[in-house]
RNA sequence: CCGGAGGUGGCAGAGUGGCCAAUUGCAUCAGACUGUAAAUCUGACGGGAUUUCCCUUCGAAGGUUCGAAUCCUUCCCUCCGGA
C-alpha cells in the first residue's frame, strides 16, 4: 500500500498521484517555497487559486522564529499559516550548506552562467578568497559536526545545534506531510576525501533521522507524516551510484536528489569539444551536472518510490529533469525572480534556454508597452495589467508589485509542470518539449 | 539699496591649491538570481581611445600660480535678514 502510483509514462517520465494526510498530489509537481510560513507575497488563497498542490516549508528558519513549540501549540503549520494542503519540510541541511561552506568557498548549488559552472576541485580555501565576493556577507557560518550542524543564527548570532533528531523533533512539530532527513549539502569543492567521509556521516545522520521519526510520528501531530531519504554526492557518476543504491536500501517513502551541481575542470577532458562549439549556451555545464546525475542515479531508483529534487525548478531543469523520470520540485527560483524583476515569458513571447524564459521588467523597452508580460498566459496578473504597469510598480517598490509578479511566476512554473503532466499522460511530452527546448 | 549665506556632474550633497573626471546617496541604464541570511546582489553612469591615454567639466569672464572646483577681481543668479 504505496502511497504513490504511477498512473502513465511517456519513455521515462512519468505521471502519478501522491497520497498525503492532507490531499493528494498529482506529478509531476512543482512545490513553491515557502521558508518562513509563506510563500513571500502569496496568501494561501493565492496559492490554490494559481493550482499550488504542496508547498515546503523550512525546519532551520521556523524553528528559529517563531519556534516549532509555537507553533505546534498553536495546531501545527498548517493551521498556523492557514495552508490545508500538503506540505513538505526542509530538514535545514541547505541552511547547513548555504550559511556554511556555500560562504566558505564561495559557491553556488547551481554553478552557471559567468564561470560556465566548471569547478577546480580541491580543499576549501582556507580564509578570504572566495569565487563570488557577493555571497559572501558576514561572519555567520554553520559548522558541522559528528552529532549534527552547529549553526550561528542568522537573526541573533546565537549558537544552535541540529541534530537529525532535533530536526526530525521539528518537522514533527510543525506537521509536516512529507519531511526529510538531515543531510550535509556537498560543496563542489569538498575534497575527495571530505566528501568520502561526510558522505558516511549523512548515512549516520540519515538512519538516526529515520529512527527518530519512527518512534515518534505516531504520537506527533501529523501520524501519517512520511519520511524521504536524501541522494547526496558530488558530479561523480561512481559516488553517486553508490549514494543510490545505499539510499533505496532504507525504506524511505521517497528519494529526494539533493547536492550542488556543477562540473569539476576533468569532466572537461571528454566533453569539451561540445564546450568549444557553444552549441549548447552558457550554462551547458551546470545544465550537464544536473542531466548526467539524474542518468547515473535514477535506473537505480525503485519506480514506485517518488522522486524529487530538491531546489532544482528552472524551465529547462523541469523537463530535463522530468523527461529522466523525476516526480517532484522545490524551488525558489519563481518566487525570488520574480521579487526581482525576472518575469517568465513562454516561447511565443521570445521565452527561450539563453534568456532563462525571463524577462527583466525593470528594462526601458517596455516603459511604454500595453501588452501582458506573457501575453497569452492567464493568470490574474496577464489577464489584468500591463508590462508598462507593473514596470512601474516594480521601479517605485510598491507592494502590489511583489504579489502580481509572484502570482505570474508561481502561475506560470506551477502550469508548465501541470502542462507536462498532461503531454506525458497524452504520450505528448517529447513534442512538448520540443516547443520549448531548442 | 544695505547686511549675511551660497551657486559642483539628472537630483541631493561632499570636496575648499596638486593624490579630483571630482566621495556618497538617490535616480537612470544593464546584468545576475535553482532544497530563501535575497522586495537582494553586481557593474556602468562627461566624451573618446577602449592596461598606466587624450579631450571638455565644478554659475560667467578675466587674473594669481609650475599647477585651481578650491585663492583674487568683476559680472550674473538664488536664498535669509533689514530698509
Amino acid at each position: 500500500m504505496s502511497n504513490f502510483k504511477i498512473i502513465a509514462t511517456d519513455k521515462k517520465a512519468r505521471a502519478g498521484v501522491l497520497k498525503t494526510a492532507h490531499g493528494e498530489v498529482q506529478t509531476p509537481v512543482f512545490m513553491p517555497v515557502g521558508t518562513q510560513g509563506t510563500v513571500k507575497a502569496l496568501s494561501p488563497d493565492d496559492l490554490e487559486i494559481l493550482g499550488a498542490q504542496i508547498i515546503l516549508g523550512n525546519t532551520y528558519h521556523l524553528y528559529l522564529r517563531p519556534g516549532n513549540k509555537l507553533i505546534k501549540k498553536l495546531g501545527g503549520l498548517h493551521q498556523f499559516m492557514g495552508w490545508e494542503g500538503p506540505i513538505l519540510t526542509d530538514s535545514g541541511g541547505f541552511q547547513a550548506f548555504s550559511l556554511g561552506a556555500m560562504i566558505e568557498h564561495g559557491v553556488k548549488k547551481i554553478q552557471s552562467g559567468r564561470d560556465d559552472g566548471i569547478l577546480q576541485r580541491q580543499d576549501p580555501p582556507q580564509g578570504k578568497k572566495n569565487r563570488d565576493e557577493s555571497l559572501t556577507r558576514g561572519p555567520l557560518v554553520s559548522k558541522i559536526t559528528e552529532n549534527g550542524v552547529q549553526f550561528v543564527s542568522h537573526l541573533d548570532g546565537s549558537k544552535h545545534l541540529l541534530t537529525p533528531e532535533k530536526s526530525m523533533e521539528i518537522q514533527l512539530d510543525l506537521g509536516s506531510d512529507i519531511c526529510l532527513v538531515l543531510d550535509e549539502l556537498l560543496s563542489p569543492l569538498h575534497s575527495v576525501e571530505y566528501v568520502r567521509q561526510s558522505l558516511e556521516r549523512t548515512h549516520r545522520w540519515e538512519l538516526r533521522s529515520k529512527e527518530y521519526f519512527q518512534k515518534h510520528v505516531g504520537k506527533s501531530l501529523n501520524p501519517r507524516s512520511q519520511l524521504f531519504g536524501i541522494l547526496q554526492g558530488v558530479f561523480d557518476e561512481e559516488i553517486r551510484k553508490h549514494e543510490a543504491r545505499w539510499v533505496v536500501q532504507q525504506d524511505f517513502s521517497g528519494i529526494s536528489i539533493g547536492g550542488s551541481f556543477a562540473l569539476p575542470s576533468e569532466a572537461l577532458a571528454k566533453e569539451g569539444d561540445l564546450v568549444d562549439s557553444g552549441v549548447l549556451g552558457v550554462d551547458w555545464a551546470a545544465a550537464k551536472a544536473i542531466d548526467k546525475t539524474m542518468e547515473w542515479v535514477i535506473p537505480l531508483l525503485p519506480g514506485e518510490l517518488p522522486r524529487h529534487a530538491l531546489g532544482i525548478g528552472e524551465v529547462r531543469d523541469l523537463f530535463a529533469c522530468i523527461e529522466r523520470g523525476l516526480d517532484m520540485f522545490d524551488c525558489v527560483a519563481p518566487m525570488r525572480r520574480a521579487r526581482n524583476g525576472s518575469l517568465y515569458i513562454s516561447p511565443a513571447n521570445r521565452g527561450k534556454e539563453s534568456n532563462k524564459f525571463t524577462l527583466n521588467i525593470s528594462r526601458s523597452e517596455f516603459k511604454e508597452d500595453k501588452k501582458a508580460i506573457d501575453p497569452g498566459c492567464s493568470c490574474y496578473t496577464c489577464q489584468n495589467f500591463s508590462r508598462a504597469y507593473l514596470r512601474h510598480l516594480y521601479l517605485a517598490k510598491e507592494l502590489l508589485y511583489y504579489r502580481l509578479a509572484t502570482i505570474h511566476n508561481v502561475f506560470f512554473i506551477v502550469n508548465l509542470v501541470k502542462s507536462i503532466r498532461e503531454a506525458i499522460i497524452d504520450k505528448q511530452f517529447t513534442s512538448l518539449k520540443k516547443k520549448w527546448i531548442i
